[in-house]
DNA sequence: GTCTATAGCCAGATAGAC
DNA sequence: GTCTATCTGGCTATAGAC
């Protein structure tokens, strides 16, 4: 008899300091925003999350948990590692554009609360990157991918899919894109960093 | 007989809060913990410098002014595509292990404050990409390379090599690196890299 | 130019009524 | 569970002596 708008409210907090924290980050957020947002006031913050820090950590595990399922589908399929390469490429950039904040999110608040990377590793979906590597050391040794170390492919393939979004103000200011032209890129890109990479990487 | 210690103070304050803004970004930052870098104490930080904001402001333009020349290597000198970006991989890693915060710094409060962009573009050293441009259709016409939006290629050659810097937590988390481990693999990109992209785009 | 002291504000957190 | 009102601390910024 005690929890009738319970879940409800809480889901409405979540999601309500998701999109300020995302925006603001951890020291720019104010929980005032957060509670004007989800439609209650500051003190009901409190009442389900106890504190700021407490309510940051719940939205940066929910962010993680959307984005870790994303890097399993490159790491741990069963598929070739061309792909492997053509999915995630294709796949994260649907990702990105339905949720574009978090990359950002998660890789600025590692860089300025180191402790947070155990927090990630402890997560269930934590990617593991074995599999891959043995994938990789397979088809070079079967001659049909150039070889080149796992780590930095993988690097590599992060990179060209990632950073567009992240670096997307700077990008747009460099290249004299507005909105819609960097769009048209980024729409590209779902097939043109597949093959830019497995160009480089196949052997012919 | 007023500027005795005047600009060694300046530049002691504007180095201070280089590396408390690049830590912390502009919300975390304190002026109390900028005042005790630098030797000082905060009523002189607004002496210098009137307010928090025209601090930062001093901060983020320095920071940019460092990195615009890097940029400029790449687009604006005479040597073929395939030396642009030899040369700009091996600088910009070096460049990054000296001043491993700016990028992040500058992308992320891009991200914040979208009235910076302006303020960036008016920075004299600000890359203008055209000579890219009109280098890579020339190139393409030529068939030295294969045909790649320049655009594209300038996200690419970007993206793998700041990525890697911006990233460094996650990424280190994902291989399993320790520091020493993952400075050998950065340290490897300096060919590596460049190798990458031209294995993609050089006709053979 | 440099300091100490303090004004003034704003944000996170809590008390307590309903 | 939800609200209003308030406490408390910390931060930017300024006043004013030296």
């Amino acid at each position: 008899m005690k929890k009738t708008k319970d879940k409800n409210t809480e889901e409405q907090i979540l999601n309500a300091a998701k999109q300020v924290f995302q925006a603001k980050g951890m020291d720019g957020a104010r929980m005032q925003e957060i509670a004007d947002k989800a439609g209650i006031n500051k003190a009901m913050l409190h009442y389900y999350f106890r504190n700021k820090q407490l309510l940051f950590e719940a939205v940066f595990n929910n962010a993680f948990s959307l984005l870790a399922p994303q890097l399993n589908a490159v790491l741990n399929d069963d598929s070739s590692i061309e792909e492997k390469i053509k999915n995630f490429t294709a796949n994260y950039i649907s990702f990105m554009v339905d949720h574009p904040y978090i990359p950002n999110f998660i890789i600025q608040e590692l860089n300025r609360n180191p402790e947070f990377i155990q927090k990630m590793k402890d997560n269930p979906n934590f990617p593991n990157i074995e599999k891959f590597k043995d994938q990789m050391d397979e088809e070079i040794k079967k001659g049909i991918i150039k070889p080149i170390g796992a780590e930095q492919l993988f690097i590599n393939i992060m990179a060209l899919n990632v950073f567009p979004f992240i670096a997307k103000p700077l990008l747009k200011a460099f290249i004299h894109a507005d909105e819609a032209h960097y769009r048209q890129l980024l729409e590209a890109r779902k097939t043109e960093v597949a093959n830019f990479i497995i160009s480089s990487i196949k052997t012919t």
